[in-house]
DNA sequence: TACGTTACGTTGCAATTGCAACATAATCTC
DNA sequence: GAGATTATGTTGCAATTGCAACGTAACGTA
């Protein structure tokens, strides 16, 4: 196991900031981690299994997928280097969850036991993490749930503010990753963009945008 | 404070269940809980100030608001007796949350110290019942974020289906909760269940629903 | 500079949906 | 069971949005 080899990418990550050298061994020692790779189109978990530990990306890119009534298969989400996945699946220890877990382009993974963090010292941060992951659900859920594509943005555009404590900031996504994330196509997203700085609500430039009104 | 008189509900939240009469008095005061009467219309909180405490509503009906820039204030939630709010806040200590505690029409709520509970042998109760919010924000963010209502509504009943591991299923909420859930209103709701039953792909009635294709 | 590539903006049109208004059905109360 | 009340279904119409196709700008590379 080469945990040093990643070591950069995971002391930067929440469960395990500020944690290095030996006393990262012996962490992921004591929740019984484990490094895997898997190649272009491997499935690293199936559905209808329970996940017995959750994971931790540290190189290319891991998909979460389920399956609907059609057998379509939707991305639930695309899970990159320094993040996790599965947590709260894992600590649940839910059977039959339905997910897929899967990499289009080849991943390494450290699989971390949530059951045995419960007796470390990094527990609070497991805590945390999840609890992290509600708010930013939550923040979403507020967004999606608007009618009308200018609410959604105005609500967006509404959290960002209060995050930067200013009707000043940059939006972290791309027109295309926002569109997705605000729950429209990328085309509808500038079009109604645009409206609202002829209106004079907002203005922007690139990805810096300024509440007006 | 009185927390007998509510041990009824209090019992049977997943966070104390099956903690009883003397048992129940001390795991409460080991959270330094404390029991407090809010009528019709009062703030039980205020944005931009950290949430001490977390709450469960004993009876009564509590909103969680939010403001949008407009000043246009925002039902994140309704919490009913034995249903939480602010775990996640406040197990992290969020300054400036933006968020209001309103009751409309009068509540009873019992306040916990999440910073006590880590000590307490609830702990993994308080970190599952958090995890579970996190999955069921989940399911439904799979849900708004489909385009169309149809594909909202199948994502739903997929999730229904395989919770109860059947293609017969009730759905817990009114068509009006309903559609609030799947992001639209009643009539548009009612019309496209309408389509689905005349195309063979779902048959229902009341709550009752059946998948048939 | 010329070229390719990628990100973003614009627009027409068809499809979906919100909304309002009304119809029908179920439930409750007396 | 009459009447009130609430839940659910139906439908016409206007508004929003998805989608596709194309235009424009920014950036890197040879």
């Amino acid at each position: 196991m080469d945990i040093r080899k990643y070591e950069s990418i995971i002391k930067n990550v929440t469960l395990f900031f500020g944690t290095e050298g030996s006393g990262l061994d012996l962490a992921v020692k004591n929740m019984d981690g484990t490094i895997k790779s898997y190649s272009k189109g491997e499935f690293l978990h199936m559905a209808g299994k329970a996940l017995r530990k959750f994971g931790l990306v540290l190189s290319g890119t891991v998909q979460v997928l389920s399956d609907d009534i059609n057998g379509e298969r939707t991305i639930m989400a695309s899970v990159s280097p320094g993040e996790t996945f599965g947590e709260s699946l894992c600590f649940l220890k839910k059977k039959n969850s339905p997910v897929y877990i899967y990499t289009s382009e080849g991943a390494v993974v450290l699989w971390l036991s949530a059951e045995k963090i419960k007796s470390t010292e990094y527990y609070d941060r497991f805590t945390a993490m999840i609890a992290e992951r509600a708010l930013a659900m939550n923040n979403r859920i507020q967004i999606l749930s608007k009618i009308t594509l200018r609410e959604k943005l105005i609500t967006y555009f509404t959290q960002l503010a209060h995050q930067n404590k200013s009707n000043t900031f940059n939006v972290p996504l791309n027109r295309e990753d926002m569109a997705t994330y605000v729950g429209t196509n990328r085309s509808a997203l500038s079009r109604e963009l645009s409206n609202m700085k002829k209106e004079g609500l907002i203005d922007f430039y690139k990805a810096s945008f300024k509440i007006l009104k």
